[in-house]
RNA sequence: GGCCCCAUCGUCUAGAGGCCUAGGACGGCGGGUUUUCAUCCCGUAAACCCCGGUUCGAAUCCGGGUGGGGUCACCA
């Protein structure tokens, strides 16, 4: 039995996906939970669309989300270096081997030759161009002219003909497909650098990759890289190919237009990241039982690739999500909820506030950054508009004063029954009293219990806002 | 368009021929608790894409149709 090892290969391109995190989550807890490995290859070797920085983000948010990787950029291990425009002697190593068997050529055609090339194909009706072919008939003389006049060429794969690719996905199944309709893909760009078909397949191998998974976008591609498998003769890992996310509603990828898509945003928008691991988990996964609560240890548990639904796309529910993040949100320690909170609170807010304020606001936000907007009036003077008031609010704010005034111990307690005990004195509303007390307080129709905020914020600002509102009245 | 993949409530899904009068969760709706809003609790509506087979019996197996998606680069 070959051990386990699975891998996540981001390109720095762009910000971390939330479905990268997803497919990360994947192959790391098959890892884990096999007892083997799992590896991070950074896949640069598009020059064109590289961002500066891109690499280093990409890894910290993945640590962000508590997750790691025994190889890697980083860590290191004995299969470095991770990063593929370091390993570029390697690719063209191999590339070599490839030459040797014939199972590749190289190839001068310029891109305006090849664009033409498919423009006459599509005028003929061809429906899926192909390359012509057309270095393949160079003569090994004008091959190593050329070369020596160092005229710019790739290296193209060349695929057998009418052979029938085959592979076994371990979720799809069995899937087959013509090398027909299979082209002469590059694998040695002209700058030298590796096409991701080619890297992918030599690191794989190199790195003892046992099981490759990935989103199923990529079926259609696994073929050409099957092929390569066979052209150097070696040994297959498992496919298994997971559904893709898509938004809710309207149709596709995840856009920006219903909210955040980079896993750092979820983060940033007071997102817990083991709610999102949570929710993620189950986006294609099911552990076949009506739980649906997971750390990732019990994940790593329970998690198979057996169990991971056989279907296209998975559409990213962003209200389930929001009820998960609640839940765990709930579940923190005042003391958690305090430090997590800290960075959505305004600066130099106390941390022992936000203990304070935890039992009363832990229910009431599904997301961190909703602590302000909830909460905001313990940081600072709320506006109150006065509209919002009853008509008896004078009289409810007076009383309300004069009860808060003279209370002889501050305690929630003491303020409840004192208060209620003046309402029913006056023969006030309840509802109506704490109203306007509350938007005298906080300027809200929506708070926490306000006189559990009272407690909290002191009687001196207490009266104070009672004050300022009786004052122009 | 060629090729490939997929198809259970609005959504995530359970379901591997009889346990299904199709179960759970989010969301919706209704109600209860509550000084607001939440939380919490209870209840309720809501799905096997269609047509043929196979079988005593099909959501489950097979074929076709329809629908959806992916992919066809010197991007990954």
């Amino acid at each position: 039995m070959t051990k386990v090892r699975t891998r996540m290969a981001p390109s720095p391109t762009g910000e971390y996906h939330i479905g990268h995190i997803r497919t990360l989550l994947y192959n790391w807890a098959f890892a884990k939970k096999n007892k083997g490995d799992f590896i991070i290859r950074i896949e640069n070797t598009d020059r064109e669309r590289y961002v500066e920085g891109a690499t280093d983000r990409i890894l910290d948010v993945i640590s962000d989300y508590g997750l790691s990787w025994d190889e890697g950029p980083r860590v290191g291990g004995p299969y470095g270096p991770y990063i593929q425009s370091e390993r570029l002697d390697i690719y063209q190593e191999h590339a070599q081997i490839l030459l040797k068997k014939k199972a590749a050529y190289y190839c001068f055609c310029s891109e305006e030759r090849l664009a033409k090339m498919r423009e006459e194909q599509k005028a003929r009706g061809v429906v899926s161009t192909k390359y012509d072919r057309l270095c393949l008939k160079l003569k090994k003389q004008e091959i190593e002219e050329k070369l020596v006049n160092k005229l710019p060429y790739v290296i193209r794969m060349k695929v057998p003909e009418n052979k029938e690719v085959t592979f076994n996905d371990l979720i799809t199944g069995k899937i087959s497909i013509s090398s027909n309709n299979i082209d002469d893909q590059v694998l040695i760009k002209s700058d030298g650098f590796p096409t991701y078909h080619f890297a992918v397949v030599v690191d794989d191998h190199l790195m003892k990759i046992s099981h490759v998974m990935r989103g199923n976008d990529w079926i259609p591609s696994t073929p050409k890289h099957i092929l390569l498998y066979e052209a150097f003769g070696w040994k297959m890992p498992y496919f298994a190919h997971i559904p893709n996310l898509k938004e809710m509603g309207a149709g596709k990828k995840l856009s920006k237009r219903f909210g955040a898509v980079s896993a750092r945003e979820f983060l940033d928008e007071g997102y817990l990241a083991e709610a999102l691991l949570n929710f993620l988990m189950f986006l294609g996964w099911n552990p076949g039982t009506d739980r649906e609560f997971y750390s990732l240890e019990e994940f790593i548990r329970v998690f198979s690739i057996e169990k991971i639904h056989k279907t296209d796309l998975v559409a990213f529910d962003r209200d389930k999500l929001l009820w998960m993040n609640n839940q765990y949100i709930q579940k923190l320690t005042d003391e958690d909820f305090a430090q997590r909170s800290l960075k959505f609170a305004p600066v130099g807010i106390d941390k022992k506030l936000l203990i304070k304020l935890s039992p009363l606001v832990k229910s009431r936000i599904k997301k961190l950054s909703e602590l302000r907007q909830l909460a905001g009036f313990f940081f600072e003077k709320p506006r109150v508009d006065k509209k919002m008031l009853g008509k008896n609010w004078v009289e409810h704010l007076q009383a309300a004063h004069n009860i808060i005034e003279n209370l002889d111990s501050w305690d929630l307690e003491n303020l409840n029954d004192n208060l209620m005990k003046k309402i029913e004195k006056k023969g006030f509303k309840t509802g109506d009293f704490f109203m306007d007390l509350r938007i005298a307080i906080a300027g809200s129709k929506f708070t926490p219990p306000i006189n559990d905020s009272i407690v909290i914020l002191g009687k001196e600002e207490t009266l104070k806002r009672i004050n300022k509102i009786l004052s122009d009245k």
